[in-house]
DNA sequence: TATCATAACATTGTTAACAATTAGTTTGAC
DNA sequence: GTCAAACTAATTGTTAACAATGTTATGATA
């Protein structure tokens, strides 16, 4: 059974469960969720599971069928793909200028830890782990930024990630990010939206 | 007590109710929204009410504190809205070129009936009405175009509107719709966008 | 009167039982 | 042997009760 740190609710903790079983191919597409396994699974009743369900069913990553459940949304085509792409960029690119212009000591050291928690997950090749560091990263801009959009650039994040990962060339991921990390830290909003749009792809 | 259509879900029409509440300003920013007042408003008990206002929330319309349940999330600044703005313009465009190629006459048929609902709306000058039926018929290409996409354009679109609606200039937004239309009908893409781009500001 | 602890109340969080629906399996007629 | 109807099991939908948390009112004390 699941343990979860205290002061969480229980749905974001069942959703982000989910979310890494998703992304590392623990769970198919089309396979069927059952409430009664999960809530079994995480030591609860089916009403929080249920909640985390409706939750990661907004998100794009489930989908629903009356009287039926939900089951692992099929993945988008290529086109859709380019079409979230594209979306993701422009509302990170408004963050990363914002968050330049405002950020803090603090922030950056936020973002310097965040960092070598990715460089760590990617030399230790575990995917789920560096798929959640990198979502951690990108998100702590975002969030700083502007926390109104933080749960659309999450949508958008997880169905890029989905499609395919891009994730496994671990090297490249260091590199990239690395070089996002210190055009942010030098203020250069020019470099750090170049190297983003290197990133999302 | 409201009173729904028979097949769809509780929690749908929760939420359709909500969003339009919401729309037509009968609850207020950062007014808090009480689960058991929603409960014998629609005569059920609390647990569909609490899926529909999970699902709002993650639409980015509610926004949730633990144990202190969910208010109206404050509005986007101008900013931010610009920048959803482009997301919907970058998603619909998309949706609207796919929209053209694939078309059936039974489609054309379908966005007349519901352009035809939007003017008898703004004609009627109810707010709500007119918001719902703008969003049915953009709604309805972009379901078309692609269903996977439909959650994050509905997200976006009513924060779009809960900005600040611009659906008060009744007689422009008729004579814009009706230019859309039209160049869709005649697989018209170039000015089917160019339209698209004047209404969605 | 101002302040703080405490008790009443209101609201959300969780659970388990029950109802409704769907899926699967057996039965039986032909 | 095949198909359909009836039955059984599995699953989701809904409800009401209870627990935990947060909020407000009360009253004693200084």
């Amino acid at each position: 059974m699941d343990k979860f740190p205290s002061k969480v609710a229980f749905r974001d903790s069942i959703c982000n469960v989910i979310r890494r079983d998703l992304i590392s191919g623990k769970i198919g597409f089309d396979e069927p969720i059952r409430e009664q396994k999960l809530a079994s699974r995480f030591g609860t009743s089916r009403g929080p599971v249920r909640d985390a369900l409706m939750q990661l069913t907004q998100e794009g990553i489930l989908v629903y069928k009356p009287n039926k459940g939900v089951r692992v949304n099929s993945a988008l085509t290529d086109e859709e793909r380019s079409v979230v792409v594209a979306m993701r960029l422009e509302l990170e690119t408004y963050c990363i200028k914002k968050f330049i212009n405002q950020a803090s000591e603090t922030d950056f050291v936020n973002i310097r830890l965040l960092l070598e928690r990715l460089k760590t997950a990617c030399n230790e090749a575990s995917l789920p782990e560096v798929a959640e560091s990198d979502l951690a990263l990108h998100r702590y801009w975002v969030a700083q930024a502007s926390p109104h959009l933080e749960s659309t650039w999450l949508g958008l994040s997880i169905r890029m990630i989905m499609k395919y990962t891009r994730l496994e060339n671990f090297k490249e991921s260091i590199g990239e990010h690395h070089r996002i990390v210190e055009a942010i830290t030098n203020r250069n909003i020019t470099k750090s939206i170049y190297y983003l749009g290197e990133n999302i792809i």
